[in-house]
DNA sequence: TTTATTTTGTACCAATTAGTAAAGTATTAT
DNA sequence: ATAATACTTTACTAATTGGTACAAAATAAA
């Protein structure tokens, strides 16, 4: 194991890379915006990102996955109650303390923002979105299974409906400022977690 | 009115504007892409467009307000059931015909791919989106007076609740193929509509 | 210390970007 | 006809883009 050490941190700079990216989106980040922020030359990131700002991306959003993903799921799988749990999540969603602020979701926004020629990237970030419903799915199952909730839908047909309220809430919080209009929305659909 | 004519129709090129943005997102859209679908030459352009891409963007917004939302407001104020106008709206999102494909929302797309420096394009895009939610609303106070709804939600926050539901739908139907998945989604969401 | 290996810094490049300049063309009004 | 106006064409530019080449530097193993 020979050889100059990097004088980097790996998962410091992709952290530096997903801010950017969260900030500023696919599309308008470009390889200047990004090299800045993580602090490191053009040497150094070719050579640990061979395919460039695509794989860059790529990695940033299994940094994502990791950071954010891992914790919801430990959490909703271990809490007395997963229920609570993820209507108090909705409903920080329209608050300033959002966990994601304005900026929405790191995969929905990648959707919108990769371009159709990018299709390995948008498959990705689906996939991850399908991921976050299973972890929705799975709370609600564990719902049902600790009698929290009397609901006849699905465990999984509720799951999708949450991911879907969890997209449609990252867009509409960027047209409507109005919190409370936002807080309402979402308790207007936490209905369904009966 | 002196002067040499135009040799290109105003909302012709508007309208090819409005496909190229829709299928490669506002900022993957280069000059050249545009100029290209518009047919005109970059004098022609820059001439007809001073501000250049963002007016361009800035206009076709105009111009799909004017080809979509009119007539969806026009058929949901004169049509006899404006509630099952609505739920056939959604439905049809969910199938291959739906009206927007899977380009999704324009002006949803727009909050999501402009950057944060065209903070103008992304006042005008939450305004527009502001419209279509008072066009929701509308239609479900109409569906109130005519007796056609039950519900005693206020016929503004289920016109929120809509334009939350078309905003999740657009993003949702990129991760989702499955188009039953996707209409059992909107079915019960659309249990509000009572 | 030498050598092999890995990482970094710098300089460079070809392509593409949005946008401009200006000369020329087609029309209407006088 | 001629002048004024409105539009188009072409050629150009300056900046930025993502990406490469490669010599120099820093370390571990021999």
């Amino acid at each position: 194991m020979a050889g100059r050490p990097k004088i980097y941190d790996e998962t410091a700079i992709l952290d530096k890379a997903v801010e950017v990216f969260w900030e500023k989106g696919y599309a308008n980040a470009t390889a200047d915006d990004l090299l800045n922020a993580m602090g490191i030359g053009k040497g150094s990131f070719y050579f640990a990102f061979k395919g460039g700002k695509e794989e860059l991306f790529r990695k940033s959003m299994e940094r994502v996955v990791e950071l954010n993903f891992k914790a919801i799921r430990d959490a909703l799988t271990t809490c007395a109650d997963p229920v609570q749990f993820i209507r108090d999540f909705f409903l920080s969603l329209t608050g300033n303390e959002s966990p994601v602020g304005n900026k929405g979701c790191y995969f929905g926004n990648a959707l919108i923002q990769v371009s159709a020629d990018d299709a390995g990237l948008k498959m990705i970030a689906a996939k991850y979105l399908h991921l976050l419903e299973e972890i929705f799915t799975e709370a609600v199952q564990r719902g049902k299974d600790l009698g929290l909730l009397q609901t006849q839908e699905p465990a999984d047909a509720l799951g999708t409906y949450l991911v879907n309220l969890w997209n449609g809430i990252n867009v509409t919080r960027r047209m409507e400022p109005d919190q409370r209009k936002l807080a309402e929305l979402v308790r207007m659909n936490l209905k369904v977690l009966i």
